[in-house]
DNA sequence: GACTATTTATAAG
DNA sequence: TTTTATAAATAGT
């Protein structure tokens, strides 16, 4: 009783998972492989720490083929402007015109909030269909053609009347008073930027700011988040 | 020979890992402790992508307590320049360095985004409750009397930020082009990269560009990933 | 920061 | 793309 299992060698070598060096794929196929898969891991594990805890996070990736692949949330700009903001040197001026800018803050603050909750109750709404879907993560999903022209087009013609009703409505006075609670505490001077790194095998690769900045109040004033 | 292990309850409850739902945290500590631990895993996802495939990443990240972690590779100035270079319709004119003027383009892009997602979801809620409502949407609200001064003022300021950025950059071209989502090419060849079906898939969360951007347009084709 | 028990992410096929 | 078998990440202590 001589078993002879597999004349033809088939040591079962390898079948499910093994572990790789974290070196340059060299192998252009799997590399892109690997690319792909890892960028949508790297995207979900980004969207999970944003609806988990709240973070704002942006994602741009540049591809070995020089495809860029953007995750951003509330959206990359978003997040690159306050980054930019944040992380410059820039000391805003007091000047009257500076005021304008000032309020940017506050209308940041709005506009995510605004955002904040239409995300969540979108999110909220895509784990509750959950099992029904494909899986995917309504930003994930490709845009109706349809739609969104002509919304585009009404949302553009919109913000058109909505400036007039303000112009109309308020003068200066009223903006003024409602602009000031704000605008106040800009004149120190930012200065982020400082590194403080210190993340294992990241390190270099990773720079980390430990939010020393001169919170203007960015995105949610005193109490917020 | 009786063996009695463990009189003192030990029902070993909760031992290892436990599925989570995807879903805000609410307790604060562990919000923290989460946001903590996976952003670590987020950096070194991102590092091993880099490594792995050659890609440059840049990554943002704002904390629920406004702290700011980045990541890049080269580093994040490198690749968001890159970023706001190819996804900037605007030619490269002379001294093209002024990051924050330049920053304006995708900065109404990202307002576009922004308003699109709300668009999104209203137009849906509306459809889905065609008799309910007065059929508008909130930007289309008329300044009533009564609307809260702090509403008032988040109009105000977000009117202003829209006002601001519009004036910045936006001319007569660039309003065509977002009257017209799928209007053109606004720009010549931008830069480097070679041209492409132009196939954008859009979301609000994710956003992939295959090539090179030639217009404003998050209102992206049926490209996906 | 350390320790598992599990859940996830994925390298190969 | 789908299917394993495993390597990794990580929730709760």
């Amino acid at each position: 009783m001589v078993v002879v299992k597999k004349l033809t060698k088939t040591p079962k070598p390898s079948k499910g998972r093994k572990k790789i060096e974290i070196k340059k794929i060299t192998n252009k196929s799997s590399q892109q492989v690997t690319f792909s898969k890892r960028r949508s891991g790297l995207f979900k594990k980004a969207s999970e720490l944003c609806i988990l805890c709240g973070a704002q996070i942006a994602i741009i990736v540049f591809s070995p083929v020089h495809k860029i692949f953007c995750f951003g949330y509330p959206n990359v700009d978003f997040v690159i402007d306050r980054y930019i903001r944040e992380t410059s040197t820039d000391v805003p001026q007091d000047g009257g015109e500076d005021v304008a800018v000032d309020n940017i803050v506050p209308a940041l603050h709005a506009l995510n909030e605004e955002y904040d909750g239409v995300l969540q109750e979108l999110a909220r709404r895509e784990r509750s269909s959950e099992a029904s879907g494909s899986g995917r993560f309504w930003w994930d999903k490709p845009l109706d053609d349809d739609m969104a022209a002509e919304e585009l087009e009404q949302y553009v013609v919109a913000v058109e009347e909505l400036m007039q009703k303000v112009a109309m409505k308020a003068d200066d006075m009223m903006m003024r008073s409602l602009l000031q609670p704000y605008g106040a505490t800009v004149g120190t001077a930012v200065n982020a930027a400082e590194a403080s790194d210190a993340d294992m095998a990241v390190n270099h690769l990773v720079h980390e700011n430990e939010g020393k900045f001169n919170d203007y109040g960015q995105i949610g004033g005193p109490g917020f988040y």
